[in-house]
RNA sequence: GGGCCGUUAGCUCAGCUGGCAGAGCACCUGCCUUUUAAGCAGGGAGUCGCUGGUUCGACCCCAGCACGGCCCA
């Protein structure tokens, strides 16, 4: 045994050696599948007596003197394997007695149940595919330690079944979105990640350098200011799903990379996208869990539309009370009269944001949008009709989850730029969340944008709560991690 | 950034008031040709996260560090 390396890596390496020895290659080029263990036991009426070959990963053997049992799992599901010495002959006997738990075998033989009514392959001939050279967890709990599971999540979705039905539900929701989508004639694009300025969403960025370009470039936050030039080029309706990246920090909800959906309409409004936003998230849970009912913390939530519309400033009053509207002075007191940290002098947006996090957002169990912002804190919506401090923008919320963002696209290029320009001086007052100026994207709206509703949701969330899902971490295959010690 | 908790065999976990490092699964040897958390008998396996301190003696107490979890900001 080498210095370092545990028993039983010794002891497969030997039976690797052992195998070679003896003539066998424990690392094929070709194998041999004619069916999946699921196949084999659904179709076990026709396939009774007849040869099938099986492929894949050993997850238990039970020997039994001249003969053996073992448990052979794949994509689909489980097959036992029934392997006797007179069947298979002493020379293959023998290098199945090499075979470990965890090993990629191939075995073709003949349909059969046991006289527990077992379906199983009753092998004529044994091949290793692959010779595993570490050993699995322990079958009976799994692997619990969350840093393995994140670190080797391969290992993770072999040792647990719910790991790899949640990943497996992540992908049909990716693809649920794209069919829901195609069907109402989006199309799918691709805009850059790497970006000279950074965008459409409040966050820091990650920066880095093109060495031939002589250039800082940012890793996009968000897809929306490209998606919508795509508007103005005539393709009315786009989607994107893709990674945005926020240089912030991390936690249960938040992952510093994470996916989202944005999609971009003409000739609608953030009405079209709360429409949207019910029949997607609608259809999702019901070809996921096959009704409108999830459980989410041990409670029940309803997705069936409509969904509630609360306005942000009746939300606003309902946690601070009526006075806090009279001036931005009164609402600072207010909030401050909650518990909520206000510091410099009272700004309506920046306070009505907090509020909203700390007080309203948490509370928003039952499917929630809520509606009309102020324009301080959204530089990319329209006013609304009656209020020009209001823009037709909302988040939708979903079991305590901020789930999306939308709005009705501002599209007229000079107001854009003065909005573009109120953020230019936050950020030159030292907020580097705020948005830059972007005339490149002006110049775009100055070439005429349809009237257009916007949406961004956040899939990683979407996949958590239909998934049961408690961290972020739980959907993400390989979340960031520090480097091992 | 703060608080609390965790790190012991490949995995899941015990380890009392500081006194020789434990169990189950896995692994090895033997028996076993319908088992399935196979069974029976026997056996091996450890840098107790790292570094220092206190002590006759540290997995255990103290300090620092690393990584992680949960909660808060």
């Amino acid at each position: 045994m080498e210095k370092g390396e545990s028993a039983l890596v010794a002891e497969m390496r030997g039976n690797l050696t052992r195998m070679r020895e003896s003539g066998v290659e424990p690392f094929p080029r070709r194998s041999e599948r004619t069916h999946r263990a699921r196949e084999v036991v659904e179709a076990y009426d026709d396939l009774e007596g007849k040869d099938v070959a099986v492929a894949g990963r050993l997850m238990s053997v039970r020997g039994h003197g001249k003969a053996g049992f073992a448990d052979l799992v794949d994509g689909s599901g489980k097959i036992q394997l029934y392997v006797r010495r007179d069947e298979i002959g002493e020379e293959a006997f023998a290098v199945w007695k090499l075979v470990d738990v965890g090993d990629i075998v191939g075995v073709r033989g003949e349909v059969m149940k046991t006289k527990t009514g077992e379906v199983s392959v009753k092998a004529k001939s044994v091949t290793v595919l692959a010779k595993a050279l570490r050993p699995l967890p322990e079958k009976w709990h799994g692997l619990k330690d969350k840093e393995l599971r994140y670190r080797h999540r391969s290992l993770d979705l072999i040792a647990n079944e719910e790991a790899k039905a949640t990943f497996l539900a992540r992908s049909a929701m990716l693809r649920i979105a794209r069919e829901f989508l195609w069907e109402r004639d989006f199309v799918e694009v691709e805009t850059p990640i790497l970006q000279p300025n950074y965008g459409g969403a409040f966050a820091r960025p990650f920066t880095t350098h093109h060495h031939s370009l002589g250039m800082d470039l940012y890793l996009r936050i968000a897809d929306e200011l490209y998606l919508k030039r795509l508007i103005v080029g005539g393709l009315e309706r786009v989607f994107e799903i893709g990674k945005d990246f926020r240089n912030e920090g991390m936690d249960r909800t938040h992952s510093p990379e994470f996916t989202q959906l944005e999609l971009y309409q003409a000739y609608t409004d953030y009405h079209g996208m709360m429409e949207i936003t019910e029949s997607l998230v609608v259809r999702l849970a019901r070809e996921l869990t096959g009704g409108t009912e999830i459980e989410w913390e041990d409670r029940t939530i309803d997705l069936s539309p409509p969904w509630r519309r609360l306005k942000v400033m009746d939300a606003v009053v309902e946690a601070l009370g009526d006075s806090a509207l009279e001036s931005d002075e009164a609402l600072a007191a207010a909030a401050r009269a909650k518990g909520i940290d206000v510091d410099g002098p009272p700004r309506f947006g920046p306070i009505v944001e907090k509020v909203l996090d700390e007080l309203v957002e948490p509370r928003l169990f039952e499917p929630t949008f809520l509606i009309d912002y102020p324009k301080a804190i959204s530089p990319l919506a329209k006013e609304t009709p009656d209020d020009p401090a209001i823009v037709e923008r909302f988040e939708f919320f979903i079991g305590g989850l901020e789930l999306g963002n939308s709005f009705t696209e501002l599209n007229d290029p000079d107001e854009q730029r003065v909005r573009f320009e109120l953020q230019q001086a936050e950020r030159e007052r030292g907020d580097a969340e705020a948005q830059g100026m972007d005339e490149d994207f002006v110049a775009a709206l100055e070439h005429g944008m349809p009237p257009t509703g916007g949406l961004g949701i956040g899939l990683d969330r979407l996949v958590m709560l239909l998934t049961g899902s408690r961290n972020i971490r739980d959907v993400i295959l390989f979340p960031p991690m520090r480097p091992d010690h």
